[in-house]
Parts: C-alpha cells; structure tokens; sequence
DNA sequence: CAGTCAGCCTAACACCGTTAGGCCGTCTTG
DNA sequence: CAAGACGGCCTAACGGTGTTAGGCTGACTG
C-alpha cells in the first residue's frame, strides 16, 4: 500500500483527498478550496460534505499522507548512508523544495493532532531521531535549524545572493560537532 | 518618535493601524478583517479605504513596525553585553513569545518589501549581524535556527515535556563555537 | 412492492476584501 | 458672499470563502 492513509478511506473520500493534493500541489493553498475542489471532480462543493468531514479534517489528511511521504524519504535516505544526519538534511530539504505547499500547510499552523492518523508524526520524527544517535535535544535543535532555514528560503526571506548551500553545510556541520547530551 | 513608520501616516492612518494592531494582538491574525477594523474605530470597513490603500498594505505597516520594535529590542539587548550572541537570541525568543501574533504575520509569509518602510527589515537585521561579529553565514545559521525554535514552539510542534530552555542553550552553544566564515 | 438510504443537488447564511456611487459639511477661490 | 471642489463618511453590491438545511432520485433491501 502506497499510503495507509488513503487506503483508510472510502474511495469518494480518497478521490476528494488525492484531488486535494493535485491542487494544492499545482496551484498552493490558496487555491484549495471545496468550491474549487467539488469544481474538480465534477461535484457541488456542499456534497463534499457527504464524504468528509470538513476541510480542517480534509487539510489533516493532506499532512498525514506529508508524513507518510517523509518517513518513507527519510529512512531511503538514511538507511544505508555512512553521514545519516547529512543525509537526513538534505532529504528535508528536498522534501520542502519538491513539495513546498504541502510543507507550509503541514509546518505553518498548530497541528489538529486529534485529526491526524495515529503514528505518521513520530514515524517521520524517528529517522531523524535515529541519525541524530538518539539524542532528543540535538534532534530538536536540528529540526529548528533546518525548519528554519527551508521556510525562511520558501517565504525568501534571504537575501538572493545568498549562498544556501554554505550555510547547511556550516550549519550542519555545527549541529554533527555538538556535544552529545 | 516611538515609530518613524507611524510618524510618517496621516492621522485617521495612524489610529487605523493602531487598531490594528491591537486587534491583532488581543486577537489573532483571524480576527483582522477590514470590517471588525471599522468597527473598532466607529466606522464602515469600505471607508477604510479612504485612509489605507489595500490590507495588505496595513499588514506591511504592522509589519514594519514590529521590525522597528524588533531593532530596538536587539539593539538594547546587546549593547553593553559581554555575550552579545546570547543576548540576542534572547532577545528574539522574547519578542516572539511577547508578540506571538505580530512574529507570526512577520515571517509566515513572502514579504512584500516594496510595501515596507525602507530600512526598517535591515535595521532589525543589524544587531544581530553585529553579534555574530559581522559573519554573514553565521548570522543566517542563528537566525534560522531561531526562527525555527520560535515558530515550531508557537506552533506546538515539540513535545509538552521538551526542555525548550536547554534545547536553545544548546543550539546556541553550537553556534558560538562555530568556525567562523 | 414499499421503504430506506446513499449521493447528489440548490438555496441560503454569515463572513471576507474591495469597488462604485451618493451625500454632506467645510474650505477655497473668483 | 456665492460657488465649486473636495475630504470623509455612508450604503449597496460583487465575487469569493466554509458550511448547513432540505429536497430529489435511483438503487438496494425487507
């Protein structure tokens, strides 16, 4: 199964959240709406009601499959690297670059935690915990870092002459070089 | 003069843009709308327009004030400071936690520069610069990582029983003993 | 054959940002 | 002093948002 969470749907439901995905994924969150989306698989925006909840629910299952998608990436990526937290870097940076709509709409609001399918948070968390030795505080402050610098390059807060690749790497190279909790 | 940006508004904008800001601190960005606005100040959301040219102008105004603030705040942290990148960092936690509603409307977004009042983004920049001892790579590195530990805190990313505290002392310690450009 | 019900529909509500056009009082100008 | 301009407010309206209420239709079930 490509995703538990849309294999958790009924096949409406998981039509509506992979029409969802298409436009979130072509056109940002702006354009994610049940008018627009109804518009898409050729149904009145009300009915959508009929097979989910509401759009905050919709939005959940968005970030859930996010989730499922960065497990998946980030354990490819560190399984079998001799640099895990290198590796486990540059995979969420791309994951942002590829997917940056998806990434804003999973990072930039307070999680409806209660709406997400039980376990896709941790199990995206858990390669980086692993390439991070275990070390839970270190593991944050990554996270921070690299959060940081993938949002801040999405909202180009940057200036454009800015060398991005330098700075992960110095910033990375930081973060290898802490000391251990 | 409290704010260079508010100095240079005609009255009636002034008190508008004060009401919005008060809005958007009591209330959230949510409950910013042009009517709500008018209704705080005894008057019909369409004439706002009379005094302000779109909302998203009046958001690079409080926007630009919030970088007044911020500059002032780094500025006043690290002077006189014998550890001025420890400083500033607080410096920026506190300004985040303070003004939870007026960081987020700052950074979530794209900046629309052009709206901004010129210089308000690098005077806000410059402190920090200057405790970072002028390394430009390093700055961009701290700044990441602390956007990153404000955002994700505000956005209730990390877990209840995260040690926040130790986690920033930690990455800042990471960032002090950085090699330098 | 009757009844239930899934699955769609339209109409509507309350909100949003924004524009058009009208009214009124004050201030400027011939 | 009269007249016109104009600042500063107003209401009405447009197209957009998420969402609810209530109705129709066709298929499956007792």
């Amino acid at each position: 199964m490509a995703s538990s969470v849309l294999g958790g749907l009924t096949p409406r439901a998981r039509e509506i959240v992979q029409a969802a995905r298409g436009l979130l994924d072509e056109e940002g969150p702006g354009a994610l709406s049940m008018r627009r989306l109804g518009e898409r698989i050729g149904m009145r925006a009300p009915s959508l009601y009929e097979h989910v909840r509401d759009k905050r629910t919709l939005e959940a299952a968005l970030i859930s499959v996010g989730f499922e998608e960065q497990a998946a990436l980030f354990t490819r990526a560190t399984d079998r690297s001799e640099e895990p937290l290198i590796a486990v870097a540059a995979a969420y940076r791309e994951f942002a670059r590829r997917q940056p709509h998806l990434y804003r709409l999973m990072t930039e609001r307070p999680l409806h935690r209660e709406l997400l399918a039980p376990g896709v948070e941790d199990a995206a968390a858990l390669p980086v915990l692993l390439a991070m030795g275990g070390d839970l505080e270190r593991t944050r402050a990554l996270w921070a870092f690299a959060h940081g610098m993938v949002i801040l390059e999405l909202n180009h807060r940057f200036p454009p002459d800015a060398d991005l690749d330098d700075t992960w790497r110095k910033g990375i190279e930081a973060f290898r070089t802490m000391r251990p909790a």
